[in-house]
DNA sequence: ACAGTGACAACAT
DNA sequence: TATGTTGCCACTG
């Protein structure tokens, strides 16, 4: 994996359906705890990856703010669409775009596949 | 080389 | 809780 992004993407593909994490912990599973925002980044990078089939199945629904917050917002009196795919799976998501991390906080990757994404 | 750009996060009000 | 401020970082033109 030689870049951040891939790195992250590899993390994101390992999210278990209707589970939730947030950007600042991929970050701080690749080891960089300060790259949150950077990830954010690399997950907006996707929509100019879609036609790509290696990113089509990309669950990045399952990535949401520190808060247990969706932290994209489209226009108003227009249904959130992370919501709505997060809902699909089983994710309760309230009216004002929460999480309850409580219920469903992935646990995250163990040391031993994270190595395996860094490559080390 | 360098300034601009966010799907962040921590902290202070 | 809800905002606002500030520091951060990878990537881009």
């Amino acid at each position: 994996m030689r870049n951040f992004y891939e790195q992250v993407y590899a993390v994101v593909r390992r999210i278990p359906r209707g589970k939730v994490t947030s950007y600042g912990r991929i970050a701080n599973m690749l080891g960089r705890p300060r790259a949150a925002r950077a990830v954010g980044y690399a997950l907006n990078a996707l929509k100019d990856k879609q036609d790509d089939p290696a990113y089509a199945n990309m669950p990045w629904q399952r990535v949401i703010n520190s808060q247990g917050r969706i932290s994209i917002v489209n226009r108003e009196n227009s249904a959130n669409r992370q919501a709505e795919l997060l809902r699909q799976e089983g994710v309760v998501v309230d009216d004002n775009l929460r999480v309850n991390l409580d219920v469903y906080l992935w646990e995250g990757l163990h040391w031993v596949e994270i190595d395996d994404i860094v490559g080390r």
